[in-house]
DNA sequence: GGGCCCGCAGGG
DNA sequence: CCCTGCGGGCCC
């Protein structure tokens, strides 16, 4: 039988009574009340009823670990080298590599040591070195199955047919002339297509940090949110995602860096801002465009969207109260019921949250307060925020009635600078309310102490100090086979002309690479010194159906198409140009 | 200004 | 495959 707490009125949901003082029973974390009677086991003596935790808040949190890393064997084989006093941060990140590395390079015969090799660091360079020339200048990517224009620059064989197949016969990027026959027949740089691969998977390697996340069919996508033919109405309200600009798995972790933002190269920062949740969802802050927190029950949140929606939220800038989701009827076609008319559980996204709170990881906050639009979130749209980590998560009933929401302390944890931070917005300090949760974070706070954080004395800020779990779904990770493939194609690139940059890259691999020689056909690929123009062309959308033979393909599967009639796309961006 | 309906995307 | 979700425009 489920145990119930007393509702706003103070009746015991269970029995319907309204208890006497003395059998009542508060709890010390929610500051709910209980029905003594009603619990299935009360507090034995008086001493206990003093610091008496609810069911639902002293309810055990399982021990849920990240399930690609390994389990607990990992997290504590890194806790281990956490506490090596005698190790420098240096060696202490570099043990965690090797570690992380050496779990996820399974049984590969002699190609192991290599792994680990590559997994040190110095190829994770190697593709930054190449910088944005590899880039495809349509999709800003890396290409996917390259070719190579005479001019020296690159693009998915898709972009580049598109390019083609809308008559154009000058490169992209310089404007030189295209060949004839490489315009008819455009063939893959298959050594380019290996400099990528070796690349992307040193730096998949690097336990957490330089991880490249390519979305499946992300190149077919326009530049901005469109809507399909289909969708009857206009406008973003029945809008699918444009193009997805950053770089980082869906579930990554923490902030933005530099190196996952091929665009502008500079990661995603602290303040700013988009137009709406679609454009947000393009840089990665905050993916789902719809729903309030990403995350997955068995592996933690990544980021939460503060929408000023909740009436149990509090948001007051460096921390917030955060409400979970559900507990409202949205049967039917009425989605925009506000009222709760059942209680939330830890499940689903709030148990995500949940986890995140007990592995202490960072949480991309993103605000955009539509209707009530705060201090906090003084313009339109959506902004992000910075990263956050949850130091207390516990349910209560709602302000709303009887029903029970997760609640979730979120606390500003990282170190730049919020916009309210600035004096336009000059409203810091302020005095904080007394109440008892965010008591005990500011106490935590102030003792330097913190569950999960770590308070960096030097530069006196909290820095989460775990590495983050693994990827759950890395697509840039190799099988033995395709590996071996990559291994012969960078050896026979060695006789073929290729750019200058990616003769570099292999000029370096080939150092790690002692192993027999196997000679291999590649395609042609020429090269000459590169120009400097710009192009402002987009990766135009039409439906391509050649699959050109490939030398060696990229394993991901194509998603399904969704639904999504590529022909009927009525982008913005697109209307300009020759779409039927 | 609120109700309503539409849509996509992702989790399970 | 089904369900849910702190969007969003339009219609009343």
């Amino acid at each position: 039988m489920a145990q119930l707490p007393c509702d706003n009125d103070g009746a015991c949901l269970r029995c319907k009574a309204k208890p006497p003082q003395e059998e009542t029973l508060t709890c010390g974390t929610c500051g709910t009340p209980w029905h003594a009677a009603c619990l299935s086991s009360p507090p034995e003596t008086l001493a206990s009823t003093l610091q008496w935790h609810c069911p639902d808040c002293s309810g055990e949190i399982d021990p849920l670990l990240p399930v690609s890393g390994g389990g607990s064997d990992l997290v504590a084989a890194i806790r281990a080298i956490e506490a090596d006093e005698s190790l420098t941060d240096a060696d202490k990140a570099k043990k965690r590599q090797e570690l992380l590395s050496g779990k996820s390079a399974t049984d590969e015969d002699d190609d192991e040591e290599e792994g680990k090799k590559s997994a040190g660091g110095l190829d994770v360079d190697l593709l930054k070195a190449l910088g944005e020339n590899l880039n495809c200048s349509f999709c800003i990517q890396l290409p996917e199955r390259p070719v190579t224009t005479p001019c020296g620059h690159n693009f998915c064989l898709k972009c580049f047919e598109k390019w083609i197949g809308q008559g154009k016969r000058t490169c992209a990027k310089c404007r030189s002339s295209i060949p004839p026959k490489m315009a008819s027949n455009p063939r893959i740089n298959s050594s380019l297509v290996s400099a990528i691969r070796l690349a992307r998977v040193s730096k998949s390697a690097g336990a957490g940090t330089g991880k490249v996340f390519h979305f499946i069919s992300n190149q077919d996508r326009p530049d901005k949110a469109f809507t399909t033919e289909r969708a009857k109405k206009t406008g973003k309200a029945n809008a699918a995602s444009g193009r997805i600009y950053v770089t980082i798995p869906p579930d990554h972790f923490g902030p933005i860096p530099a190196e996952n933002d091929p665009v502008r190269n500079q990661g995603v920062l602290v303040g700013e801002s988009w137009e709406d949740r679609l454009e947000c969802r393009q840089w990665g802050a905050h993916f789902p465009h719809v729903a309030g927190i990403a995350g997955q029950s068995n592996y933690g949140a990544q980021s939460v969207a503060l929408s000023g929606g909740y009436e149990d939220d509090e948001d007051h800038g460096e921390w917030f109260l955060y409400t979970g989701s559900g507990g409202r009827d949205l049967s039917g076609n009425k989605r925009t019921n506000k009222d709760q008319s059942f209680d939330q559980k830890f499940e689903k996204s709030n148990e995500a949250l949940r986890v995140s709170c007990k592995m202490g990881y960072p949480v991309r906050v993103v605000r955009s307060h539509k209707e009530k639009r705060s201090a906090y979130a003084p313009e339109a749209g959506v902004r992000y925020d910075g990263v956050y980590r949850i130091e207390k998560c516990w349910r209560k009933v709602g302000i709303q009635g009887s029903f029970k929401v997760c609640r979730y302390l979120f606390v500003r944890c990282d170190n730049e600078p919020a916009p309210w931070t600035s004096d336009e917005h000059g409203d810091r300090p302020r005095p904080l309310p007394n109440i008892p949760e965010l008591k005990m974070a500011t106490e935590l706070f102030e003792r330097k102490e913190s569950p999960s954080w770590n308070f960096d004395e030097g530069e006196g800020c909290w820095k989460w100090m775990k590495p983050p779990p693994a990827s759950l779904k890395a697509v840039n990770v190799l099988d033995p086979e395709e590996r071996k493939t990559m291994k012969r194609a960078i050896k026979a690139a060695h006789s073929n002309s290729v750019n200058r940059e990616v003769m570099e890259v292999i000029e370096k691999l080939k150092n790690k690479e002692e192993d027999k020689a196997e000679s291999e056909e590649v395609e042609d690929a020429s090269m000459e010194e590169k120009a400097e123009s710009e192009s402002e062309e987009n990766c135009e959308t039409t439906e391509p159906e050649e699959e050109t033979p490939v030398v060696t393909e990229e394993a991901e599967q194509p998603r399904k198409r969704a639904k999504l009639d590529i022909d009927t796309v009525v982008p913005a961006t697109m209307l300009e140009s020759g779409m039927k």
